[in-house]
RNA sequence: GGGGUGGUAGUUAAGCUGGUUAUAACGCCGGCCUGUCACGCCGGAGGCCGCGGGUUCAAGUCCCGUCCACCCCGCCA
């Protein structure tokens, strides 16, 4: 091995060579990608984080250097001086942007071995993803995943850039704070100077962003770490970076428009793409009616038809039941399935099933008609009006769930998703925003039997539903969004509200009393209280964004080191037990039976 | 908490209705090789078949439990 000298210090990158530099000296640091011993001529691929060049040791021209290359194996690290030479004709690599060029080595310093690496660092290494966690630092030498970081990093700077030249301020918020009832699990903090005492990490930085338009800041906007301690999926992970936003005197409309920019500046600055501004906007409602979903991917159709008038009235009990219990009766339309085999569409079945349908109806539409089982069931001009209103042609397979509302959408939405892949019917080149507005302020908690918010307490009504807070909470719409990309949620925010007396009445539909309200958000209460302007906001996933820009499939590929399902990270293993000595200090006993 | 998929060499996989010494590819080690780029050729080493129990004359294979990874439901204001 060889020390590391100040003649060993690179010049530039192995992955930037061209044909411009041929003639050049220079000095490449880097990691053996790959070694091709010829036992007279070897070729390295030397490898950095701007890709990978080949240098041809040759013993004639260098022995020592030659003689050192012997030793080589994939993954050490080496300095190499050398001259970049055009490539002998015919010996040129047209898949590598280097490959027009070599470098000659004329000295080769070994700066650090290797042992022989677990797993192949190719870019497409079939490697399982826990051996690629555990040994997360080689994974992240790969090529692909470097070029995702660097992507990400594009994106975080861009965000950045996009503030500051708006006027926003970057303003940190504690990481160490309170513990909030409501929504998500806290991961807690034990407070050593304070036994049995316990900070919570934020699972956003909600109410601080609030008081800091309370003080004044007019404008904020922050890159920051949220915890939340739920179980987790492909796209959640417990600790995740939000890009929170929060600004004074403004209206939705001030939002959207900020936040417009904001896309299109991302767009722009990562993907090198527009985005069409105004964002198109659903309404919660019509989202579920036409998608079934409050983040519904608009990158292809089938959409939902409701039959439930339609249908309810006929012989088919299940159909009439659910209609008569206030449900809905409601299909889409599979284009060319009605050959489906009896498994096939079982198969949908079972789809549907996930979200809660008890069965799933099929019609196959023929020229003549309706085909079904069902078909005994219903009148003559029931079945040409319910061809007639799902915009059948012949092939097509009619898929129906009767249920109460929210199994139907459930069930349907996810059918359609799982269509729309099966199809072939989603252009995953496309990228699809939207907004979705007016969401419902309340939600019913059926096991705590209570209103609930639905996005969180300080959440502002939209004006002209004020009146129905008294007489029908649950049609309240709120003054929230989400903005969604390709059927993911990748945003969410809401106008909050800053008059004392909306916000009491929000307190009493919660069911939390004066006294809960002060021990659990005192602070954010008392300072409305002092000249809190009207503001609002919203919080988008860097993550999320991450990884739809990327074409990731888990969040897990776009975070550095990111936690296992089970919220343990494979790499350090983490969490662990701790000594019972530093639990002592913590005041704190475990209850919890060890495991072995 | 629940449903599903998987776990066999360093890695990725095969191993059928249980049956002699558990295969292959890549990687690794040794040798040869001056235009390769997934270099090539010859030889070699490498296994707690996730773990524990059971059934059986016999278990990688069947059964039960358990652990781990992943997908989903619940949960995630």
């Amino acid at each position: 091995m060889d020390t590391f000298l100040p003649e060993h210090k690179r010049t530039i990158h192995c992955g930037l060579l061209r044909p411009d530099h041929i003639c050049r000296e220079v000095v490449l640091c880097g990691w053996v990608h790959r070694r091709r011993d010829h036992g007279g001529l070897v070729f390295v691929d030397l490898r950095d984080r701007e890709g990978l060049v080949q240098v041809v040791i040759n013993p004639e021209a260098s022995p020592e250097a030659h003689a050192k290359a012997d030793a080589l194996r994939v993954e050490y690290v080496l300095s190499v001086r050398g001259v970049v030479r055009r490539r002998p004709a015919g010996t040129e690599n047209a898949n590598l942007p280097t490959g027009e060029v070599e470098v000659a080595a004329s000295t080769l310093a070994i700066l650090n071995e290797s042992k022989p690496i677990p797993f192949s660092l190719e870019d497409d290494t079939d490697a399982a993803e826990s051996v690629r966690l555990k040994y997360r630092y080689l994974d992240l030498r790969r090529p692909s995943i470097q070029a995702m970081f660097t992507a990400r990093a594009r994106l975080a700077r861009s965000v950045r850039e996009y503030f500051f030249e708006n006027g926003f301020l970057e303003i940190e918020t504690p990481v160490l704070t309170k513990s909030t009832p409501e929504g998500a699990r806290d991961y807690l903090v034990p407070s050593r100077v304070n036994a049995g005492m316990f900070y919570a990490l934020p699972q956003s930085p909600q109410l601080f962003k609030q008081i800091l338009m309370v003080s004044g800041f007019d404008r904020y906007a922050q890159i920051v770490k949220c915890f939340r301690d739920e179980d987790l999926r492909a796209d959640r992970q417990p600790e995740f970076t939000q890009i929170d936003v929060e600004m004074s005197f403004i209206d939705r409309e001030d939002i959207f428009a900020m936040m417009e920019g904001l896309m299109s500046r991302v767009f722009r600055d990562v993907l090198g793409k527009g985005v069409e501004t105004p964002i198109p906007r659903l309404s919660y409602r019509e989202a579920m009616d036409r998608f079934g979903v409050d983040k519904p991917d608009t990158r292809f159709g089938l959409e939902i038809t409701d039959y439930t008038d339609l249908l309810s009235d006929g012989s088919f009990r299940v159909f009439s039941e659910v209609a008569s219990k206030g449900g809905v009766i409601r299909g889409i339309t599979a284009p060319g399935l009605a050959e489906s085999s009896r498994s096939e569409i079982a198969a949908l079945e079972e789809v549907a099933k996930i979200g809660g349908a008890a069965g799933l109806a099929s019609f196959k539409v023929t020229a003549e008609g309706l085909s079904s089982p069902l078909a005994k069931f219903f009148r003559e001009e029931q079945l040409a009006r319910l061809r007639e209103k799902s915009l059948a042609k012949p092939g097509d397979l009619l898929l129906i769930v009767a249920d109460g509302f929210d199994v139907a959408c459930a069930s349907l939405g996810r059918l359609r998703l799982h269509l729309g892949e099966k199809l072939g019917m989603i252009d995953p080149s496309l990228h699809h925003l939207l907004w979705v507005t007016e969401f419902p302020l309340l939600e019913w908690d059926k096991e705590e039997k209570r209103w609930g918010a639905m996005h969180h307490p300080f959440t502002a009504p939209l004006d002209e539903d004020l009146p129905l807070l008294d007489t029908d909470p649950g049609k309240v719409r709120a003054k929230a969004y989400d903005m969604v990309l390709n059927g993911s949620e990748i945003g969410g925010g809401s106008i909050r509200i800053h008059r004392k007396d909306v916000q009491s009445r929000m307190f009493q539909l919660l069911d939390i009393g004066p006294e809960a309200a002060r021990l659990k958000f005192g602070f954010l209460l008392e300072a409305l209280e002092f000249g809190a302007p009207p503001h609002g906001g919203i919080a988008f996933g860097l993550d999320r964004l991450a990884m739809i820009f990327s074409g990731a499939k888990s969040l897990r590929d776009v975070i550095a080191f990111p936690k296992t399902q089970k919220a343990t990270c494979l790499m350090t293993d983490a969490p662990s037990a701790v000594d019972v000595k530093q639990l002592r200090e913590l005041s704190i006993r475990v209850t919890a039976p060890e495991k072995k």
